[in-house]
DNA sequence: CTTGCTTCTCTAGTGGCTAGAGGAAGTAGC
DNA sequence: GCTACTTCCTCTAGCCACTAGAGAAGCAAG
C-alpha cells in the first residue's frame, strides 16, 4: 500500500532528489514519514507526480503546474483558465519552432558552404561574426 | 576611437552587466581602463561581441564559443573541428524541433477535446495526469 | 556647484534541478 | 547477533547564463 521514496520514483522515472525538491518547493505535500523518518507514498502520489512529469516534459513551468493543479483540485470551477493556460503555451511553443527552424536553415547554410579547408576559408566564422545586424529572434 | 562600455552595448545589443560577465568568465579579454577605471573598448571588441552575441542567439553554449574563438584566432587550422561542432548543434536543434513538433501536436489534441465546460469534463488535466508511460523526450 | 547620467564593484537571486558529504535506518545472509 | 550492503535522511553547494540591486565614484552640461 504505501511505499517509500524510492519506489516512487521507479514508478514515475522521476528522480529521489528531484521528489524531495518539489516537496521543498510545495509542489507536492509533505509526505508522512516511518518510525525510522522515511517518507512513504500511496497511489494518489504517483498520480500527482506523474501529472507533474508530463507537464515538465511538455514544457510547462512549475508555476503553470501549480496552477494546474490547484485547478484540477477544484473540479466545479471552470475550465477557461486551463484552456488559456495550454493555449498561451501553444503560441510559445509556435514561436520557438519558428526560431528553431530559422535557425537550422541558417545553420545548414554554413554548413554547407564550409570548403572543409582551413579555417581562414571557412565560412562558419564568418558567418558568425557577419550577422550582426539581424533582428534578435526569440 | 576608444569607447565605454556603454556604446559598446549599444553597438552589439549586449546588455553592460552581461559584458562584464563575458569579461569574468574569459569570454572577453579584460579590457583596458581609463585613469576613472572606466573600461575602454574598440572596434575589435565589437567584432568579438557580435560573434558571441550571435553564436548565442542560434543556440551555441559559452563553452562551444569559447572552441569556435580559439579556432578562429589560429586560422591556418583546419576547419573539421568548427564544422563538427556546427553540426553536433544542427543534429540538436533537429531533435528539439521533433520534440517540440510533437509535443505541439499533443497539445493541440488536448486544447481541442476540452469541451470548454467545467474542469472535471476538462480533457487537458486529465491528458496530463494519464500519459505516465510516454516515452520521454529529449 | 549641482544635477543627472554612466560606470564601478560586490553580493545575491533566478529556475530547476544535480552532486556530494556524512550519517542513520533497513535488509539479507551467515 | 554481526556484517555488509543498500536505501534513505539532511544539509550545503554547484550548475548555466545571466539579471537585479546596493552603494559609491566619475564625468558632462547648465
Amino acid at each position: 500500500m504505501k511505499f517509500p521514496i524510492g519506489e516512487l520514483s521507479r514508478q514515475t522515472a522521476v528522480k529521489v532528489p528531484t521528489i524531495r525538491y518539489y516537496e521543498q518547493i510545495g509542489l507536492l505535500p509533505e509526505a508522512p514519514r516511518t518510525e525510522g523518518n522515511r517518507r512513504l507514498y500511496g497511489k494518489s502520489e504517483v498520480d500527482r507526480l506523474n501529472f507533474i512529469r508530463h507537464s515538465r516534459e511538455l514544457g510547462f513551468e512549475i508555476d503553470d503546474i501549480r496552477e494546474l493543479l490547484a485547478m484540477a483540485a477544484q473540479p466545479q470551477s471552470s475550465c477557461h483558465q486551463v484552456d488559456s493556460i495550454a493555449n498561451n503555451h501553444l503560441i510559445e511553443i509556435d514561436r520557438r519552432i519558428a526560431s528553431l527552424t530559422a535557425l537550422k536553415a541558417e545553420l545548414s547554410r554554413m554548413v554547407d558552404e564550409c570548403g572543409h579547408g582551413r579555417v581562414c576559408d571557412c565560412r562558419i566564422i564568418e558567418a558568425l561574426a557577419d550577422h550582426s545586424h539581424c533582428r534578435s529572434e526569440h
